[in-house]
DNA sequence: TGGCAAATACTG
DNA sequence: CAGTAT
DNA sequence: GCCA
């Protein structure tokens, strides 16, 4: 139930820290949070996400691989894509893909996107996958049940324990708060933990670390400089957490 | 044409 | 263990 | 989907 991290697609320098070559990937999280963090072909990446997202619901993972690596590619892109040729060149854009960015260009729209997400089936799709503990496999299964809605699941579907949670908070994991909010709780985190020990060190990390501008949820990296002296102090602070 | 992210958790 | 999911 |  763990999430790994999120590796960056592009391929430029990683200014370090430290002069030696360590094994560190070119991730997101090791990059300075003063490299490029607009990107500047939204309009063309928030379209592609929509086909790439129906093609995951679809159990179709290396298409939405491609799709995942073509817009990691493009958000990284320090300009903004205007011609077939141009997109073609980035690694990780073939010809398929600089076909549906030129007709996004040209037209501000992606006729492909209706073909695939308009159908009844991708739309109650896309509905499941969203259970969190639900995927491609299981959300299938509810549509060739018969199943249509969300009450459907709560009242016929047979869930684990997961998915009941997902299930019961369905919008909850959708929602997403201000990344001002997750800094507010992360300090919060920050602040009960340093009452068992004041050096104690706080990271808040996830999606509010990489820089997005609204979080899903508040990851906290908790430390110590000894190495060993934060272990055990999760169940406490849950605790101190809870009670107030 | 075939490979393409790695690690971890839960279930039957 | 194999399948599913995060 | 992309790429070797």
């Amino acid at each position: 139930m763990e999430e790994a991290g999120e590796r960056s697609t592009s391929n430029q320098s990683t200014p370090t820290t430290s002069p030696t070559k360590l094994p560190r990937g070119n991730w997101v999280c090791a990059k300075p949070s003063t490299s490029q963090s607009v990107n500047l072909n939204e309009h063309i990446t928030e379209k592609l996400e929509v086909l790439m997202n129906a093609y995951k619901n679809t159990k179709d993972q290396w298409r939405a691989l491609g799709y995942r690596k073509a817009i990691g590619a493009l958000k990284s892109h320090p300009r903004a894509v205007t011609t077939w040729e141009e997109a073609s060149a980035i690694p990780g854009i073939g010809s398929r893909l600089a076909d549906k960015i030129a007709e996004i260009v040209q037209s501000g729209h992606l006729r492909k996107i209706d073909h695939v997400c308009q159908g009844e089936e991708a739309k109650i799709l896309d509905i499941f996958n969203n259970i969190w503990g639900v995927g491609p496999t299981v959300a299938q299964e509810f549509v060739q049940l018969g199943y249509k809605t969300l009450e459907d699941v709560r009242t016929k579907a047979k869930l684990n324990k997961q998915q009941q949670i997902g299930l019961s908070h369905y919008y909850d994991f959708l929602d997403r708060m201000p990344r001002d909010e997750a800094a507010e709780i992360g300090k919060l985190i920050e602040d009960a933990t340093k009452e068992f020990n004041p050096n104690f060190v706080c990271t808040t990390c996830g999606s509010f670390r990489r820089g997005k501008k609204t979080c899903g949820d508040v990851d906290v990296l908790i430390s110590h400089l000894d190495g060993h002296s934060h272990k055990g102090i999760l169940f406490k602070l849950l605790e101190k957490l809870h009670s107030t």
